[in-house]
DNA sequence: TGTGCATACATTGTATGCAAAACTCATCGA
DNA sequence: TCGATGAGTTTTGCATACAATGTATGCACA
């Protein structure tokens, strides 16, 4: 386990919230392996702080489904099967089509120029900004969720959406299916935009469940 | 705040675990209200354990929504308006029928047994056995999640199920509504009997959404 | 060579100490 | 009367120390 550069003071003030952030985004990058071990003392002196907001970032990472702890044993790099892979994506389709719903009916028009501006640096980028595509495509998501503005419904829906990264890291290297997922983005935006619930909601869920059947194809290879 | 009974040494060997269901437990029964300031010390204090622990389990419960957590500030139960709850019964109808679809093509005669003995006990409950039947209640939902058997479909629908319990202490003192709960649970344990997909998904939801419409009624009045 | 056990090492779990931040509340001045 | 100020208290956040548990190594013996 390799966590690059060194430790970022974070703008929140606790220490967790930092090595969470930092563990996070090794783990969906796949930097750290699905079933790698991780050590509390090993990333503490890497990031520069005691293993005590170590432990609590871990902690919360179990809690998002990224690692698993077994008491007195340490924590791991959770394992999906490719059938939990499909499942994820199949509850997530209809979650975040419920969101963008809600969304319909409460997007502000400065959170709709986010959103299309999200789109247009999504579609600007070049193939192959794996990670980029990845970053661009989270804000677009999350735009959503905080329109509806639900702590609980942010936060399912979140982890639904993080789970599955580490497993689709090169679902952006094809020009293919980032071109389909700049159409299914702009398609969302056009249905907020004219705050037509239900075809937010039908964009979203055909949306997810699309990526759900390549990540799905891509992980049984 | 007042944690009634002494600490019980937990079957797992975490300290930390032991105070998350205490405190879960005092929260969704509604001991504690929502909005109440919770302290590190006060409860280590009552659970005979340090501080440690505690704060581990206060981010334990803040990321599954029971908690907020401001830096410096303490810990806080969540407070959801009567339109936070709508929400969270839309998505749980949504992502609980997800459930109950994959659950039919999985669940074993010994699990269907057990969702039976559920419905019966919940049958067998005189009215006014109010934290029984939730009890019971929550024991017939989790069955099916645990069909499953996905961690991350586990996590969602358990948040999704635990946090508007404070907002529904008194559902099932209406005989009533006790009474098409347990239609609605055999509904859904008939159509797993039979192994119909869409017929436990569609049982179920509207099962759901249905417990939301009387919710969100209870607490507008 | 392979198995069982004892010992040493590594890692986790919990408690405690200390510094910094936040809160309380009385006092002061406008 | 009301808000601002500041000392004292409370509470949190992090680090460290110690205890308990898990893991690996090496040796005796079959």
């Amino acid at each position: 386990m390799q966590l690059h550069g060194g430790y970022v003071p974070q703008a929140d003030g606790n220490a967790n919230a930092g090595v969470v952030e930092r563990l996070r985004e090794a783990i969906v990058r796949g930097e750290i392996e699905p079933g790698e071990r991780i050590r509390e003392a090993e990333v503490a002196s890497q990031l520069g702080v005691s293993r005590t907001p170590v432990r609590e970032a871990f902690l919360v990472l179990a809690a998002e489904g990224l690692l698993t702890l077994q008491p007195g044993k340490g924590a791991h790099v959770r394992v999906y099967s490719a059938e939990d892979i499909r499942i994820v994506h199949e509850v997530r389709s209809l979650v975040e089509g419920c969101a963008a719903k809600f969304a319909a009916d409460r997007i502000s028009n400065q959170q709709l120029d986010l959103l299309r501006e999200s789109c247009e640096r999504l579609e600007a980028l070049p193939d192959g900004a794996v990670s980029d595509c990845n970053e661009e495509n989270l804000r677009f998501h999350n735009l959503i969720f905080s329109v509806v503005g639900n702590a609980q419904l942010m936060h399912v829906a979140r982890h639904l959406l993080e789970v599955p990264l580490p497993y689709k890291r090169d679902y952006w290297s094809d020009p293919a299916r980032k071109r389909r997922s700049e159409l299914a983005h702009r398609r969302v935006y056009a249905a907020l935009l004219v705050r037509d619930a239900l075809a937010a909601e039908e964009a979203m869920r055909e949306h997810v469940a699309d990526v759900g059947q390549d990540v799905s194809q891509v992980i049984a290879n």
